[in-house]
DNA sequence: GTTTGTATAAGTGGATACAAAAATCCAGTG
DNA sequence: CACTGGATTTTTGTATCCACTTATACAAAC
């Protein structure tokens, strides 16, 4: 009962950092379910602070598109329905092709290394059956727009996977790997290695949007 | 000193929401500059409430891009610096350009005619040596991209045209009105005219690309 | 048996109080 | 005269409290 450094969250320097993290990964591991109410005080006897700090990081959720906050009427856990879902991947589909575009420059005999390296370790995960395989593939994607070095750009796109997150492990339990990934992510790092911007940039748009309906088929029904 | 329903604060259902719009006003005119720090006890006198709701506005507005948060030493109106101005317009411009795609079939006579309307509104307003053109250019744009019909990315356009309105505003001020603004808009109307969707996104995207480089030379030399 | 009203509980938004951290000021020192 | 260290002031972070809103449960009326 009492509060412990406790499990899943590290160095917080306030409450409120505290509170954020601890929901986002409740949120990203899908402990939390979408329509779910969320109430200050439940959470911040959980992990021992007051309400305060448990609000506060809720309007930062909500911003992240996480939660949903309608005045009196609290925090639910946002759920997307199939629309927006493939609405997020339009999105991330432009912003990763401007990545890529710009991350061109970038690539190099090292880089080329690094991605083999990630996309090794993302088919190894999916062979071993364990739910580790999406945060492989987010980090092999990451891998690549973080090459593009504009801060703001690398945000956003983050800020999309955190969304995505949870559907995205639904649809692995469904599929249990997607069939043509490791296919599908060479073509992507054949690309680069054309040196061609802007057909890279077609194909990184290309492969997101691609992967799109395959998603949104599996898609939780449950939405608001 | 007793607060009244005051000027410029519409309705806004809760304190937090009152914060945040004047804030956010205040911001977008400007009358906060960049690297000026805001206390929020001065701030809630100042709209008449405490400093709780504030607090919880700055989040907001920090999410937005419109401020910095540091712990434990306060809010700080954010500056961008010209590299950052200049992202901001490449990641505006593959999303305004998205927009554009998404926007094509919903492109009509009665929309050209909207559009027709807007771009006078846009011109006349330059000629007034009003401020009044930024705002007017950005209802242009916005009337574009609204059309596209998808929630998620309407909001992020916007929150980009939020963050770059300062610095518009100030380019504005330079150059009086930007000459071949008339010529750009009217190049833009007849690529949406032309029915070729990947067309009029390439279009979207150097028009706004193309306005970057003007409004960095200009830019405020304040940043951080 | 459904509707409507009302009492009660639960929860939210906001203000105030208090503690911890940072910034500021100022005297003393090298 | 710049610099260091410490006391003072300011500001931030968190907890607690209260008022008001919304949800729930139960009862009376149609």
């Amino acid at each position: 009962m009492a509060m412990s450094p406790s499990s899943a969250d590290l160095k917080a320097s306030t409450a409120e950092e505290e509170a954020y993290l601890h929901l986002q990964s409740a949120l990203r591991c899908g402990r939390y379910k979408p329509g779910d109410r969320l109430i200050p005080e439940e959470i911040a006897n959980e992990i021992g602070m007051s309400r305060m700090p448990v609000r506060e990081a809720f309007r930062r959720l909500a911003s992240d598109g996480l939660v949903t906050l309608r005045p009196n009427r609290g925090c639910v856990v946002a759920g997307l329905t199939v629309d927006e879902i493939y609405e997020t991947f339009e999105i991330r589909s432009v912003l990763e092709g401007l990545a890529v575009r710009l991350a061109m420059p970038e690539m190099n005999a090292e880089t080329f290394e690094e991605l083999d390296l990630l996309l090794d370790r993302m088919e190894r995960s999916g062979q071993s059956g364990s739910s580790e395989w999406v945060p492989r593939h987010q980090e092999f994607h990451a891998y690549i727009y973080r090459l593009s070095g504009r801060p703001k750009l690398i945000r956003q796109i983050s800020a999309l996977h955190l969304v995505i997150e949870p559907y995205m492990r639904i649809w692995f339990d469904y599929v249990t790997k997607p069939l043509s990934a490791r296919q599908e992510h060479e073509n992507l790092i054949e690309a680069l290695k054309s040196g061609d911007a802007a057909h890279a940039e077609e194909v990184m748009r290309e492969h997101i949007l691609g992967t799109a309906p395959l998603l949104t088929e599996y898609a939780s029904p449950a939405r608001r």
